[in-house]
DNA sequence: ATCATATTGTAGACAATGTCTTACAAATGG
DNA sequence: CCATTTGTAAGACATTGTCTACAATATGAT
């Protein structure tokens, strides 16, 4: 079963797409989410979805930058999208019909 | 941060309504979101949701039934509402033009 | 050149949540 | 008053959430 964070770290994954590196995963939450997490928060749950193969990642290109080590780049696997349309699907059985902000599609 | 199993729970605590204690519970869980979990599984996360305040609980009265205790009966808080409220609302703005099944409403 | 500094990533530790198994309690029917 | 039924609680352990501390790399100034 996805955890909350790794929820939500999958789909700003989905939103921030090609250069979906630490920083600006981590920054798109903060925006949407108003959810401050550390850096060290975002890679270590980065690293736990890769290893079940809910999202692959390579390292990307240098980029004319002040500093700091190449990016690394994730994009979200079929397998992921599936995990979060299964856990949303559910979620959305349980809350229908509780005004809770969830209704059903 | 609500886990994600607590949120489920409280979620069918709130469709359980009157009669909301352990079995109803559990099977509601297992109906709606085809999950199967255990008594104890459920018990463990009443007992957290209601130390944090996020359900509250009373004995029942005995029914007219073949055995067993005294059920213990939830109720989800305003605090609880709330928090599940809020957690929606992160998860759709996280969610929004993604089509993983959980659109803004 | 080299050193301080900015940017990114990794590892380790610990807390909170998820989950099961096992034990315990209370009620009823014989 | 004991076996059976129904319900709850406690303990243990795995997974997830989260931080701090550290390592790696590139830039600009001295």
């Amino acid at each position: 079963m996805l955890g909350e964070l790794e929820q939500v770290v999958l789909l700003a994954v989905m939103r921030v797409g090609k250069e979906a590196y630490g920083v600006p995963i981590h920054d798109e939450i903060q925006r949407r989410a108003g959810r401050d997490l550390t850096l060290g928060t975002i890679y270590k749950t980065l690293s736990r979805l890769e290893e079940k193969g809910l999202v692959a990642s390579h390292v990307g290109e240098p980029t004319a930058q002040r500093g700091g080590r190449r990016t690394r780049c994730y994009v979200v696997s079929a397998a992921g999208k599936r995990s979060l349309q299964a856990t949303f699907k559910a979620l959305r059985h349980m809350a229908s019909g509780l005004d809770v902000g969830l209704e059903p599609a």
